[in-house]
DNA sequence: CTTTCTTAGTGTAAATGTAACACTAAGTTT
DNA sequence: AAACTTAGTGTTACATTTACACTAAGAAAG
């Protein structure tokens, strides 16, 4: 690698930096993470997260949302910075720092279009996924920690879920990340008196038994909670 | 600059990648963080968050744990990452990204020697510090955020605490970074129900009252409690 | 249309955990 | 010896958390 000719001291050979975005989504069949099949070497043919180099002119967040857009035809309003991996031989071809970034979708609601893009992005259950190319298994499994402990103390819920749904759902939801039964009656009531659920006039349909109420999330009254410190631990 | 000239598909101009260590210590006084005064342009004569550029053949940890002993004399052996800072304009001259380390420290028993190891290091109070190059204000906002969250579920008092200390020290450090009174009774049971103190046949000595007795941190104790998923929540 | 099945929806009491509180003991200084 | 400063110690009221079981509603099957 050639010196740089702008007055910077420091001459070099640069790593190159790339982003990764660990996402998840939830249907039917429970909590699923976004992959893509690598056309390229090196690992072609693997699955891995998407992800790509980080252009000049981009920050590291825009850079996540432009991969994860061109990759797999997803586009997230929000993102958050995972960690970053820089073990110097984590890519075979050269030396690559990867920022990781973590999303939540509601897959139920809109983002099919996403797999079905013609692009070959496939959402894996969480705990089906191949092996994966590079350190991405490492980077996946950081992103699903996350995912458990960010369920304690913030209704993350609400980013998986559809837009309107049941306190069934929740509260199984719940159930998976935090991987223990809860009691039905004292969920109701904390998550109830949070005050950060707005009940709906509707039922869920088609259900073979008495049909549940829905809710949605109350975002303007959780922005406020958050302000003054409210605590969501549940 | 120039196309690489191995196999490999990234050739556009790559961001450098640096990093960047917020290391607390605390003594008689308080709080403090340690920061150097660049020699070299940008941001000459201002003070700065130790760091420096990562090179090809180490780690992001590595290199952290490099620039800190080269700039200030201080060796860690326990660094966290903290977070990654890649805004476009963070650095005038060039597109840098900064991975951002967290270091706690014992000022008390011997880490004095790094400021005054000719080099230009000092250890300010973290409330009155200048301001700094970068985005090094807002780099040592969060981790000084990261130290007030993380004592509320683990016990770091110990890293920054000499090795010898009361329980008067602990609780002051603890009501200075939850930033609120504790009561004395309530917290001198809850810490000693942990069994991660080690009770010592000594207290201290030259204090104008009655002397209190000293503790240790028994860290053996601590490694099977944590993987036993014990809550140190205070 | 009656029965059966499945999930929705609701309150209370016991147990546990948290917070509030004040005095005596020990050592130093005057 | 008196005064001052911090060490060290338990109990009670209060709040929170947990455990727990029945009726209601609607759909499906007979």
């Amino acid at each position: 690698m050639s010196k740089s000719n702008h007055p910077f001291c420091y001459e070099y050979a640069r790593p190159a930096v790339s982003v990764d975005c660990v996402t998840f989504g939830l249907d039917e069949d429970g909590l699923k993470v976004l992959l893509i099949e690598r056309k390229l070497e090196p690992f072609a043919g693997c699955w891995a997260l998407p992800g790509g180099f980080v252009e000049m002119h981009e920050s590291l967040e825009t850079a996540a949302k432009r991969e994860l857009e061109e990759e797999t035809g997803l586009k997230v309003e929000y993102l958050e910075q995972l960690f970053t991996f820089g073990d110097v031989q984590r890519d075979p071809r050269d030396r690559v720092i990867t920022v990781a970034y973590f999303a939540l979708v509601k897959l139920t609601d809109h983002a099919v279009e996403a797999a079905s893009d013609a692009r070959q992005a496939v959402w894996f259950p969480v705990d089906e996924t191949p092996d994966l190319a590079f350190d991405h298994d490492q980077i996946l499994q950081v992103g699903f920690e996350r995912l458990r402990n960010k369920i304690r103390y913030q209704p993350i819920g609400f980013d998986l879920l559809p837009k309107k749904f049941t306190l069934r759902q929740l509260q199984q939801l719940y159930e998976h990340l935090l991987r223990r039964p809860l009691d039905k009656r004292n969920f109701r009531k904390r998550i109830l008196e949070m005050g950060i659920l707005q009940e709906l006039d509707e039922v869920e349909q088609g259900v073979a038994h008495r049909a549940a109420r829905l809710y949605r999330f109350h975002e303007r009254q959780y922005n406020q909670l958050v302000k003054q410190g409210f605590n969501f631990e549940i």
